[in-house]
DNA sequence: CTGAAAGCGCTTACAG
DNA sequence: CTGAAAGCGCTTACAG
């Protein structure tokens, strides 16, 4: 395997010019710097990252966290941020909870990160208190995307969850619904998941706002999945009259809330109306009205947050920062606008 | 930032002996162990992993090759993947294609790989024949998913994808359809992905065995995702008397004929019979009929086999075999079961 | 079972 | 603009 010293030798200068020469520093003649170019492709030379990392102190490798990758908006993102981390010589290292204790430690513990990557980035990641100081105390850089815990000083990536349950739900009211419920969160989530909270708290305020009292019959907790919203909208149907509208807080559980109505003989929307957040993929197969958040675009952005500060080709400590003026750590989160997508999942409700 | 000389001084041992204590290495007497262990706990140390693959020559870490990991099949993959590797102490560095040649290059060509990683995963990827002599002369083990290129030396684990197709066609042909379309492929795909290549053998030496003659109008090329299955469908219905049938080379196409039959006024399956590949995670609220294909299970055993030869800790450039007897290099491929799921998308055809 | 020493392949002050 | 030398933080023969 040829290595830098076969480079020096071949193009007749030392290590430390050829390592100048191949990062591109400006302190290289253009003669030396073609002719070790040439060395180097001759000899098919590719550096070492774990020599360059060692003894150059940077690890270009940055932590991305998900909970689930096989779930719409989670694959979404990533998909996004490794390409852009990608064009930047940034490599990604995968962690996917899925739920597992043992994945958090081995992600969230100093020791794992130590040394390893360069910056961190959380995707809808809640953190207990404890590992919220773990992390911290690393001095690593890093970035926020959408709900979950926000670290000191990182920024944050999101979009307005309030304003999106706020839209879904006057879309239902505009359409002449009175009687909507609602499907959401994760009873059992420990963790202070706080994205189901605010989809709700929308819901209510847009209720409010239309002077209906929220009914907490017309409220059911359950999982982000499909499975989650079937159930939950089972459980909806099993308390009595139905609602004439769903909202469900993301289109996995609206989708699953489609097939329990359907299953239960009622028809969407003719019966019963369903509206999600989102915009997956199958939304449009689905027929789905949704409320669409930019899911890639979170990611890039957040990339691009982390990249920025050094260029793209370093980051330092305090490249967790928004690149904008007037920002501080601790700064208000970037939000990212949601737009109402009507397709066929959605009508008024039936004159009685 | 604490380093093995800060907790070979306070164990009062040397630096090799920290080294082999904190990997377990058996040459270490138990009370020499505690000492290191204690040591290194009060000083939270972290070992660096580039150094030590550094020193070691080992980088503990498996590039990961996908096509897309936002399709329902890759995610899963590589949600399997991870899970295996992360259990052993491995990293995922994970390439997502994405249709980009830039992306290629940089996964495929040596200087990537080269120093970077002790294996390689390649998940229904083709190469080309550049490509493929590039990556078999880094000597490295791997292992390959699904379709896509085999390389010399490495396993493969896949379904039996002829097999699957005529599963799906006779479980039409068994309801009583005759006119039974096809829909698959990537018409432009210079790489010679094999999968549409076998699942359409499978549809047609179904059809041949119950004495029909593959119709060519019956047949489409186009993209394997849910835009492609809509537009492949449009196609067929455009070209005159609709099939009663159509069987779709994966679910996502499904999902797209799905939405391009309801959209003519065609339901399904009273006037059309649809059927896929995969069950993928939205089959079951879409109804959709399916052949079964163990997308987490392919992946793990994948992973398993990369990780086996030498106890799941370390790789060697043998490593890219199956540890079974009788085990040779461009052996055959290990071959997962699939399995008929019958939903309410088919149905036998209306008596005319 | 343990240690001293060399070495992995780079990058970075420092000096010129 | 370029080079000699030290150093990054480990692991691995080698010797005992």
């Amino acid at each position: 395997m040829t290595n830098i010293d076969d480079v020096a030798r071949l193009a007749g200068v030392s290590t430390a010019t050829v390592s100048r020469a191949l990062r591109g520093l400006p302190t290289v003649s253009a003669a030396t710097r073609r002719r070790v170019l040439a060395a180097a492709e001759q000899l098919q030379y590719a550096v070492s990252p774990n020599a360059s990392r060692l003894a150059g102190g940077r690890t270009a490798t940055v932590a991305v966290v998900v909970p689930r990758i096989t779930r719409w908006f989670f694959g979404t993102v990533v998909e996004a941020v490794e390409d852009t981390l990608h064009e930047s010589g940034y490599d990604l290292l995968l962690y996917n909870l899925d739920g597992r204790e043992r994945t958090r430690q081995r992600v969230l513990r100093t020791a794992n990160l130590h040394k390893r990557v360069d910056a961190v980035m959380l995707v809808a990641t809640p953190l207990r208190p404890a590992e919220l100081t773990e992390l911290a105390a690393l001095g690593l850089p890093g970035v926020t995307i959408s709900s979950g815990s926000r670290v000191p000083g990182w920024p944050c990536v999101r979009i307005d969850d309030v304003a999106a349950g706020g839209t879904a739900t006057r879309h239902l009211l505009d359409l002449g619904h009175r009687r909507i419920a609602h499907i959401c969160g994760d009873p059992h989530d420990e963790l202070a998941h706080t994205t189901h909270l605010d989809r709700r708290r929308g819901y209510q305020e847009a209720l409010r706002a239309a002077g209906i009292v929220p009914d907490p019959g017309l409220d059911v907790e359950s999982q982000f999945t499909i499975d989650g919203g079937n159930r939950a909208t089972t459980e909806l149907l099993a308390r009595g009259e139905p609602p004439t509208a769903i909202f469900a807080a993301c289109d996995e559980m609206a989708m699953g809330a489609v097939r329990a109505l359907r299953e239960a003989g009622l028809r969407v929307p003719q019966d019963v109306s369903v509206i999600g957040i989102d915009d997956h993929d199958l939304a449009g197969v689905l027929g789905l009205s949704t409320i669409a958040q930019p899911a890639a675009e979170q990611g890039r952005l957040a990339a691009q947050i982390l990249l920025n500060p050094l260029g793209g080709r370093e980051l330092s400590p305090q490249a967790g920062r928004i690149p904008d003026p007037g920002d501080d750590p601790g700064a208000a989160p970037v939000i990212l606008p949601t737009r109402l997508v009507v397709r066929e999942s959605t009508a008024p409700p039936r004159a009685h």
